[in-house]
DNA sequence: ATAATAACCTGAGGGC
DNA sequence: TGCCCTCAGGTTATTA
């Protein structure tokens, strides 16, 4: 479920809580994540949060010593609840901390994973070689133009490619695609450099105005303090089954490498 | 190196 | 009500 914008609504919905915090327990009620959470997991009672980070899609926490590495795949999401509250289905991990709060994480198809990483987690073999942050300056036009430049798929897929820039998911790749009047099945070296311009504009924008909204809800979604995200009622193209709201052409429906996605045939080409 | 495909898992919703 | 099918915000591993 989640993108850059709900990993991001994640991050900062729980570091308030969970910053300078010392893990009293830690709950592990079913450690089939993506990877098998690890026992190292298991003894981390007595560390301490340190801080709270994101890179693309992963959420980092520095502690006193070593680090955690959350991914919520899919389904997952975080919450923040008083010690003692009942655990909800799926909720497979609780870190319990010394003010009375405990992080939970839920995630029902368990395409989320926990790591834990004594050095930086930045070199971990799953983020060490991850494209540049959306948001950040190295996410430009000379950029994205070169890697695009001898790519023939299409240019969803490699917009996806967290290899080449990460936090793009399906969601906001159909809807930055729109905003930049591009078709997603257009092949990636058959867009000139001027478009690809507007390609990574609409991006940043897109990703910026999302965050700002809290992420988008569509089913299971939700901030850390239970409330949905309102990113939703922007999306023009994104499970749209009717007209463009820009010029009323029925909107289209592909599959793109395996993935469901949208776009109006008049406004994108 | 790049591209396409299968795989991981549960739940919701539609059709019958 | 219940069964069967399809689909869902992600990513890795495997194969051409």
């Amino acid at each position: 479920m989640p993108e850059l914008p709900e990993v991001e609504t994640t991050r900062r919905g729980i570091e308030p809580h969970v910053c300078g915090q010392r893990i009293d327990a830690v709950i592990l009620r079913d450690t089939r994540l993506r990877w098998p959470i690890s026992a190292e997991v298991a003894g981390l009672a007595g560390r301490q949060i340190e801080a709270v980070s994101r890179r693309g899609k992963y959420l980092l926490m520095r502690l006193d010593r070593g680090n955690l590495i959350w991914h919520l795949g899919m389904s997952g999401s975080m919450r923040i609840l008083p010690v003692g509250a009942a655990a909800q289905s799926h909720e497979h991990v609780e870190l319990q901390l010394a003010n009375g709060q405990a992080l939970k994480f839920r995630d029902p198809r368990r395409f989320g994973a926990l790591l834990y990483s004594e050095p930086d987690p930045l070199q971990h073999r799953l983020l060490n070689r991850l494209g540049p942050e959306p948001l950040g300056e190295d996410f430009d036009t000379e950029y994205l133009h070169r890697r695009c430049r001898q790519r023939s798929a299409a240019i969803k897929n490699v917009l996806m490619n967290s290899h080449i820039v990460v936090g793009v998911g399906n969601i906001y790749a159909s809807e930055a695609l729109f905003r930049a009047g591009i078709r997603p099945t257009r092949a990636a070296r058959r867009i000139s450099r001027a478009r690809i311009a507007g390609l990574v504009d609409a991006v940043r924008e897109i990703l910026a105005t999302a965050i700002e909204l809290g992420g988008t809800t569509l089913r299971d979604f939700t901030q850390a303090d239970g409330n949905p995200g309102y990113f939703r009622h922007e999306l023009q193209v994104y499970g749209n089954t009717g007209e463009c709201r820009i010029c009323g052409a029925p909107i289209k429906h592909v599959v793109l490498g395996q993935r469901s996605s949208y776009y109006c045939p008049e406004c994108q080409s």
